[in-house]
DNA sequence: CGCTAATCTGACGTTGACGTGAAGATCAGC
DNA sequence: GCTGATCTTCACGTCAACGTCAGATTAGCG
């Protein structure tokens, strides 16, 4: 789409900094297949990250720390994800239009799942929010006539 | 306030289904000082529990699902309601106006806390549904233009 | 080339939040 | 007063999600 202009490959540091994790974390949501097993690797075996990298690993922690779920959970939620992204790389042509098809459609299963997730999470927060405030009305005006009749008997 | 009618005290079993958990769990928040650890006792020893009981531990649950808050910040948060139970019973004179009005004041404190989670919480799954609705309408186009396009072909 | 900071792969340790018995006591219905 | 379900207090087990340390290797700058 554009701005193929070779960014500098992150190294692991730098991508947790980012992310405002741990390397050992990164390892970790590799070696359980939330990130990239094969991904690409200096001549020394140093891992190398790409912004999209970075992007992906937010999201993650963003999904985990909003939604509560595991990291099990986690990754059959964004599974669909990954097929995109293999998508993405041979757009020319090596797949049939009808695997595109079905990637693209199932996708969009993954995120209607991901949204209801999200949705439900807003219902019950919300219901969560009127009844907090509900209480602080409540002990407000509590205050409130305390005051006023300690005011009152101080006359 | 009203309905003093002395309900049939709870044991730790029923009110764990009640809330869904386990009677486990229950100790457990007794242990770490989740629930008070003086409660009511058969002559056997064993815990008894009122619906006020249930109550909170319901929201008890509920505020730790919601928020993702550890036990041990779930026990910062809710530190007021135990002053405010320990005022219920003592409502009677026994306390001064003063000592009231501290509580009651830092209910409110309490309270705001717990909403200003809830709503930043909010606020970024309200972001995250807007990029997920974005990312799901591209894929969308995207199905689509591919269908069309095979349509096309076929003719 | 040399040096230091960063990274590598294991592997074991830790922490939170309970689960899971064991061994006995208690409760409630008959 | 017996009996089966439920409860009590330890105490150890477990599982996810990393932390941490060791020992070796690599990156990259002067």
């Amino acid at each position: 789409m554009s701005a193929a202009v070779a960014e500098r490959p992150l190294r692991i540091g730098e991508v947790a900094r980012l992310v405002g994790t741990t390397p050992r974390t990164v390892r970790y949501y590799e070696e359980i297949g939330l990130l990239p097993a094969g991904a690409a690797r200096t001549a020394g075996q140093h891992r190398l990250y790409g912004s999209e990298d970075v992007h992906r690993l937010r999201e993650l922690l963003r999904l985990k720390e909003l939604l509560g779920v595991t990291l099990d959970e986690l990754r059959q939620l964004v599974e669909a994800e990954d097929a995109r992204a293999a998508l993405r790389d041979e757009w020319g042509r090596t797949e049939s239009d009808r695997r595109r098809g079905e990637i693209l459609f199932e996708s969009l299963g993954h995120l209607a799942r991901q949204l209801d997730l999200v949705r439900r999470r807003q219902g019950e927060l919300a219901r969560l929010e009127q009844e907090l405030t509900a209480k602080r009305r409540r002990v407000q005006g509590k205050l409130r006539r305390l005051r006023e009749r300690v005011a009152a008997e101080e006359a």
